[in-house]
DNA sequence: TCAGTTTCGTTAACACTGTTCACGGTAAAC
DNA sequence: GTTTACCGTGAACAGTGTTAACGAAACTGA
């Protein structure tokens, strides 16, 4: 019987690297300030602007492309900082990957507006696909859940949630790693959502610069924000351990 | 002694015009559905591109100057709608208020990224500056500070607030109708920027579609984050009443 | 009223975007 | 070894923002 991993011809292998490259070169382009352009991109392959559609249907494929290849990055990132808090301690790791998210936003804003403010029309079924598999979306629920495990906070009932809402969480469009949490615990997707919420909100805020300089430099707007989902996340009895490991992170900016 | 009204030349009442014409153009390139160009707003004045030069610098500045108009025409909408209420209610006034923004970001997500998801780079301060005067952000702040004088709820001494913050607090370069809190009171605009957080959080993930369309249409994420907000404003005697206000207006979408 | 100046628009041009098309050469497949 | 599929090219089109040199009309002051 064949691998999973089909048989990869040196073509494929070669096409493989060539979509690396692309993300790659995308990525020092960002990095130097510059903003993402097709013609570029090619350029700085040593290519004509059209063979990349050899490659990407459009422009906006490949704005996806390096946008969820960044993403995937980046929480990569967080992921490891994480890791200097062992597994069993979510509620660590969860507070460190808030607190290195933000800095990611702030130190790499055109990337963040690439990943998270980039406009997804209603109907665009292919990008909100996109969305779905979105790395950072799974490591962030995955922790709550994990904190769900171990501190058991209350979530609703299915039946307190508003219908529509019921279905989302039954069968949802989002990033989660939902596939192992039992039926009846479903609710726990609406505090992901609510959570999730709150922190895309303070840290696009923070992140476009739509808010004073010195709030932002401060840092207050961002802590007092999360530290307010402490409770809900059943969090209460390691507010002081966690407002520790959340301003060490912040300080690391 | 002379008017305040600077006597107002012909060619001045001219100008004034063509300024009043391109934002308006503008806004019809923007409801047709088209993206914000330089050429577009020109040819469809009957006008060549190089002429708009002449009313703004650049590109940049010709999005700052309709932003700031869309602003403030979205701004005298839902300031009117709130108005089905007295003067003397803020609370309600400041439901409708909050349920009309998201109303208009989620029918408007073009205009609303324009305005409110356009990155400023941090060094920009004529920008920022632009931010400072921003009608919406001088239409919430009246509102809470309004709430505040009816219903007292507390917010931060200057004294337990973060040196930087209390700077910021102080001497507000976010928009805020400040000059008339007492300075003793301006641990108030605390209790400001972290609701305006809250607020713009929800709604600009609502309206960028990052989040479960189901979710956006059945308006509970907007509606829950607001109704969290109810305690720390001082109406949670008002709760009932309020949250009917706001689903009043989340059906009128 | 006439000269001088300012303001507002033009055309032409440059350097960029994304995108399509018709055409080769080269590598894999049968 | 022939065929086929893939990957690249150059040319071209329709856009974009932006600068420069220039002209006409409108205001200004003597």
């Amino acid at each position: 019987m064949p691998h999973i991993r089909v048989p990869v011809t040196r073509r494929e292998r070669q096409r493989e690297a060539t979509y690396d490259e692309i993300v790659a070169v995308a990525a020092e382009l960002l990095d130097a300030g510059a903003d993402l352009s097709l013609r570029a991109v090619a350029a700085k392959m040593g290519l004509t602007a059209p063979a990349l559609y050899r490659y990407v249907a459009n422009y906006q494929e490949l704005v996806d492309l390096v946008a969820f290849e960044l993403d995937k990055a980046a929480t990569a990132e967080w992921a490891a900082a994480a890791e200097r808090f062992p597994a069993d301690d979510p509620a660590a790791r969860l507070a460190v990957g808030c607190a290195r998210f933000r800095n990611w936003a702030l130190s790499k804003p055109r990337q963040f507006a690439l990943v998270f403010a980039n406009p997804i029309a209603a109907g665009d079924t292919d990008r909100r696909e996109l969305l779905t598999i979105s790395t950072s979306g799974h490591f962030f629920t995955d922790l709550v859940w994990q904190v769900w495990e171990l501190y058991q906070f209350p979530f609703p009932a299915l039946d307190d949630l508003d219908p529509v809402v019921r279905e989302a969480v039954l069968d949802p469009l989002i990033p989660a790693k939902s596939e192992h949490i039992p039926r009846e615990d479903r609710g726990l997707m609406w505090i992901y959502m609510r959570s999730w919420s709150a922190l895309y909100g303070v840290v696009t805020l923070e992140s476009t610069g739509h808010c004073d300089p010195r709030v932002i430099e401060s840092g207050q707007l961002f802590r007092a924000t999360v530290l307010d989902w402490l409770g809900p996340l059943g969090l209460d009895g390691e507010r002081e351990r966690l407002t520790k490991i959340l301003d060490e992170e912040l300080a690391r900016r």
